[in-house]
RNA sequence: GCGCCCGUAGCUCAGCUGGAUAGAGUGUUUGACUACGAAUCAAAAGGUCACAGGUUCGAAUCCUGUCGGGCGCGCCA
């Protein structure tokens, strides 16, 4: 059958088509697809207007109050920036929001703390360090008396009841974290369309209460209101406290209609840990039995854990790494290198910026969100192999081989016989550039941004493989073309996906 | 106890809807800068794909069970 098929075939964009047991192998004619990549490719590659006229909402980064960046909240904050940036080259418009932790009792254990123990200046002086260290103690001196949790309780519910001297510290205090938060995403490229936290959806609680109690969903049960998901193997959705008072879910479902209606979102995308599965599978399932049809549009975008050196994160045991640290020290390591091999690089500050975050940003996105990361200062701090560095340099090294074409006359432009680009390296970097928008659409699609840090890894390799290989200029000028044309689909190629990935490409390193 | 997820080389990970000899990086050993950038490239070594069954012409991939690990399971978020 195979000898019958490979027989039969006749097509002008085949070569030659062989018989290998029972598999046929088409190969196809090089030059042609050469010329026929590469004719694709622009600063644009990956584009699509699959999206066009569907909105795709992002709730990522969702930081709390009063509570320094750290390097928990990088995976959130990354894989969300990442798939805003994908589904906005596919067309969708995003709607990116930051859904602020900024609602619950621990705000009144703060105001508690500040009122016993803080004073403003030390709070202005300190910023966001002096909160945490008021959070700490808070809990120390809650130990030793257990009445200072109700006193907490009780700012609590004055900020609800909008006691102005509760909201203005309030409003103090996030201020001070938003400032601090925004430098760091200032760093890290990353912006929000909205920073529409959990207290926006206050007033909204109401007809979530409403609508479940018309539909006959909202049950009493031990002095608490739930929606009972015992069909669906699942524990109740909590949804009113015996106080009275909303819970997580409710604010959840609260900012799912809101979103709906203000946005009419094609989907709903929730960037946030595992640990939250039954959360999110419970919350879902209750919209579901609101007759939303919607519903199914709401996605769980989970990842992994973080620890460190084996250990769970935790503020309050100071077992954690601020981002900030962190950024610091490899813009700082990148410095040091940059010194030591381009001690004539103009910008040397803002190249060691760019590639000291790009590393950090890389490794996030490096595999799997699911996987758990473990961290560890060496490996973050490592810029051989597969890193964000290796990527950046290889895009670096085009944009040089493109300068010393243009001083030679050399352009790629010109390009229009691809009879030297057929060797075998040259035919997979192709294969690799050619397979980038499939993998665009495969990363929105499973929601996997990894897929393009991954893919534009396995261009670069091939790349340099390539570049050791071959001599890109020489005295032929047509082939020199070509392999120029190659080179500057390759930079514009790996450009264009560590900015899918929120990564900075730099011309010099 | 129940539920979700994970288990592939010493380590960190790819391997998409089952298809040819399971691939990278790192680490170890070794080689390559007097031609376009050595943050690079090349070579060697390194795997009972956790285990046991099953389905199939064919399983790392699908199904069942076991073991190991992470996370979660009502008035926090």
């Amino acid at each position: 059958i195979a000898q019958a098929l490979a027989a039969s075939i006749n097509d002008p964009e085949t070569a030659s088509v062989e018989v290998a047991g029972g598999y046929l192998n088409f190969f196809l004619n090089r030059t042609n697809f050469a010329r026929d990549t590469l004719a694709a490719i622009d600063g644009q590659f990956g584009h699509a207007n699959i999206g066009e006229g569907r909105v795709i909402c992002i709730d990522y980064s969702s930081i709390n109050i009063a509570k320094r960046f750290h390097i928990g909240h990088l995976s959130t904050t990354m894989i969300g920036h990442a798939l805003k940036r994908i589904f906005d080259a596919l067309g969708y418009r995003t709607v990116g929001i930051n859904h602020l932790g900024d609602w619950g009792t621990q705000f009144g254990k703060m105001i508690c703390a500040y009122k016993r123990w803080g004073d403003a200046a030390q709070i202005e002086a300190g910023g966001i360090d002096a909160m945490t260290a008021l959070y700490v103690r808070f809990h120390d001196e809650a130990e030793r008396d257990p009445s200072l949790e109700d006193e907490g309780r009780a700012w609590f519910k004055k900020i609800e009841d909008g006691d102005p001297e509760a909201l203005a510290i309030f409003d103090w205090f996030k201020d001070i974290t938003l400032k601090d938060a925004k430098r760091v995403y200032d760093k890290l490229g990353v912006t929000f369309d909205h920073y529409t936290g959990e207290s926006f959806y206050n007033d909204k609680m109401g007809r979530v209460i409403d609508e479940l109690t018309e539909k006959g969903l909202l049950i009493e049960s031990d002095g608490a209101r739930v929606v009972d998901l015992e069909a669906d193997g699942m524990p109740p959705c909590l949804i009113l406290k015996r106080d009275g008072a909303t819970l997580y879910a409710t604010r959840d479902i609260a900012a799912a209609l809101y979103r709906k209606d203000t946005f009419d979102f094609f989907k709903c995308l929730y960037v946030v840990a595992y640990h939250q599965d039954l959360h999110f599978r419970q919350w879902f399932r209750v919209v579901d039995k609101m007759g939303y049809p919607w519903a199914k549009d709401l996605v769980h975008v989970s990842y992994g854990m973080v620890s460190y050196e084996g250990q769970a994160l935790s503020t309050r045991k100071g077992h954690v790494i601020y981002l900030d640290d962190l950024l610091d020290r490899s813009v700082e390591k990148a410095l040091a290198i940059i010194e030591e091999k381009s001690p004539d690089l103009p910008d040397k500050e803002a190249v060691a910026r760019q590639v000291g975050i790009g590393a950090i940003v890389y490794t996030a996105l490096y595999a799997n969100r699911i996987k758990d990361i473990d961290f560890w200062w060496d490996r973050a701090l490592n810029f051989d192999g597969e890193t964000g560095p290796y990527v950046q340099y290889a895009h670096a090294r085009c944009c040089s081989l493109l300068r010393k074409a243009a001083d030679a006359g050399v352009r790629p432009a010109d390009a229009d016989s691809f009879a030297a680009l057929c060797d075998d390296e040259a035919q997979e970097t192709l294969r690799l550039l050619s397979r980038f928008p499939e993998i665009v659409r495969e990363a929105a699609d499973r929601y996997e941004p990894s897929m393009i840090t991954r893919h534009i890894t396995r261009i670069a390799q091939a790349y340099n493989k390539y570049y050791y290989e071959h001599r890109i200029l020489d005295d032929d000028a047509a082939a020199s073309a070509a392999r120029a044309r190659l080179t500057e689909a390759v930079r514009d190629t790996l450009k264009r996906g560590l900015w899918l990935v929120g990564i900075d490409a730099p011309e010099r390193m």
